[in-house]
RNA sequence: GGUCGGGUGGCCGAGCGGCUAGGCUGAGCUCUGCAAAAGCUCCUACAGCGGUUCAAAUCCGCUCCCGACCUCCA
């Protein structure tokens, strides 16, 4: 097995992966806060590391993937004071805060569902985790990294740099980031402009709060992670992962808590995805640019001239790297899901294939050159790119140009099963010629009948059978070894 | 304003010192009753200006644009 390589944020260079503890490996994903419907851009970062999962069980890890949903904790302004999101929302929906987490849970899954990403082996939430977070507050007060004022607990960021570096993840010296960060209101009664709530003080109109030694409050936003992560992967772990928006404060608030915690690196590689934009700006609700993945599915949206199928908007994705900026539009949409199709095709006809004695090109090569795209960082481009090499294989293996051996095509099948359905995570999505039995039937009735009307030379009646299936989505392409159909959705 | 990251052919998007991906689109050809599909061929780019080097899209400097974070947005 070839090492595998990737890009650390923390060294600001691609890395030999070298898990802790082979072949097992631990990786924390920030989920979702689940007080509105799950953004596109958050789909991208989880499917961005759905296939990074795929890809280490692939290489026979045994992963252990934990991505959190936060339920609780989230301020509004994501600063210590402010309105709790879900408390919010709750009003504004006249329910339960635990109803709106409800809720937005299942669409969540819902929609991770059908970008056919797999489940986390964990998913813990923050309001699960209560007394964790208050226990990891006690011991960062203890080693004296944070303090109490009026029942709120803050992080110590200016003592915590006396030994460390709190900037390291974002690249950033301290006097940067302390002269550059803008006067805000509302510093309430922290000490440094840098420091973070661990714990907040409910006031009288909070619904979700908890006890604890500074009384009646709920845990700050970035505890969660630290403390989920070190439950269930240890004080040290392999991959750390999220959207490189949260890698200036979620990320630095949270190697610093478990810096201050345990006195050692939590995470080994810090893996970061970027952002989605539309038509080149940034999708955001303020800009009016965004939609929600149910909408691109449908075509709903005034920035969307049609629907594109969850596979299609995946395979999009995936044809862009993940350190890489994607940038929505229908023109590079439309153009995925045609190559899509073609892919799929070609990998339907791999069943149909005859084999010769021997084969006319390197099947050892390809399946080499597929390793060595994912073992770069995880470039799916790259892999596609030569997934479609293959395609024009098999398609010309299928005209007669080119041979591939029996064992050749079993290989080559196994390779497409490997990197197309088990790393991508794709699948068909069309319901192709044969997937159901009565319209496999009427269609053979169907096509027959239209070979006995092309053989009286009737083309007349022959392509309005053609132009009448192609209505309901039947498409007809007549091959030297007669004629084929597929029903496009 | 500060810090960080980018600007690649008609569009999307890899590559990141020499061998100049891939997808989509357009043109032509082969196949075909016609389509469709498929195959083949063509259009060959690296924001601009300097510099380093035998050799730069790739390294360095400057300029111009764009984005992220610092401030609600994932």
């Amino acid at each position: 097995m070839e090492p595998l390589f990737l890009y650390n944020t923390l060294s600001r260079q691609k890395e030999k992966f070298d898990p802790i503890q082979p072949p097992f490996v631990g990786m924390y994903v920030c989920g979702p806060t689940v007080y509105s419907d799950v953004h596109l851009g958050n789909c991208r970062t989880f499917i961005s590391f759905d296939l990074i999962y795929r890809y280490l069980m692939h290489a026979g890890y045994k992963v252990r993937y934990v991505r959190n949903i936060t339920d609780a904790g989230h301020l509004e302004g994501d600063r210590d004071e402010g309105e709790d999101k879900f408390a919010k929302k709750a009003k504004l929906e006249q329910v339960e805060p635990m109803e709106i987490v409800q809720k937005y849970s299942l669409g969540f899954h819902e929609v991770m569902g059908l970008f056919n990403t797999l489940a986390p082996s964990i998913e813990p939430t923050a309001t699960g985790h209560i007394s964790e977070q208050i226990e990891m507050t006690k011991k960062i007060i203890a080693q004296d990294f944070a303090y109490e004022v009026n029942g709120t607990i803050y992080f110590d960021v200016q003592k915590y740099c006396e030994k460390n570096n709190y900037g390291a993840l974002s690249n950033r010296n301290l006097d940067d980031l302390l002269t550059n960060t803008r006067e805000l209101s509302g510093q309430g009664d922290k000490k440094g402009r840098l420091d973070f709530a661990l714990w907040i003080k409910a006031k009288p109109e909070h619904l979700m709060r908890w006890p604890s030694p500074w009384g009646w409050g709920f845990p700050g936003w970035h505890i969660e992670c630290s403390a989920m992560s070190m439950k269930y992967l240890g004080e040290r772990f392999d991959i750390h992962g999220g959207g490189m928006d949260l890698i200036a404060t979620h990320h630095s608030n949270e190697l610093a808590q478990s810096v201050a915690c345990n006195h050692t690196e939590p995470v080994k590689y810090w893996m970061h995805t970027n952002m989605l934009t539309v038509n080149g700006a940034r999708m955001s609700k303020t800009a009016g640019n965004g939609f929600l993945p149910h909408e691109l599915f449908t075509g709903k949206h005034p920035l969307l001239e049609r629907g594109y199928s969850p596979m299609v908007v995946k395979f999009f994705m995936m044809q862009t790297h993940y350190r890489s900026t994607l940038d929505f539009s229908n023109e590079a949409l439309s153009a995925s899901e045609k190559g899509f199709t073609r892919l799929m095709s070609a990998v339907k006809l791999m069943d149909n294939l005859k084999s010769s004695d021997t084969s006319s090109f390197s099947l050892e090569e390809l399946k080499k050159k597929c390793y060595q795209a994912m073992n770069d960082d995880f470039n799916s481009p790259v892999l596609i790119a030569h997934l479609f090499d293959g395609v024009r294989l098999i398609n010309s293996i299928n005209d007669g140009t080119a041979t591939i051996s029996a064992s050749d095509l079993q290989e080559l099948k196994k390779l497409y099963q490997a990197f197309l359905y088990d790393v991508l995570g794709l699948k068909e999505e069309k319901s192709l010629g044969g997937s159901n039995e009565l319209a496999a039937d009427l269609m053979n009735l169907v096509l027959n009948i239209r070979k006995e009307i092309r053989s009286k030379k009737d083309f007349t009646t022959s392509d309005l059978i053609r132009d009448e299936l192609k209505k309901i989505n039947i498409v007809i392409k007549d091959t030297k070894d007669g004629a084929v159909w597929e029903h496009s959705v």
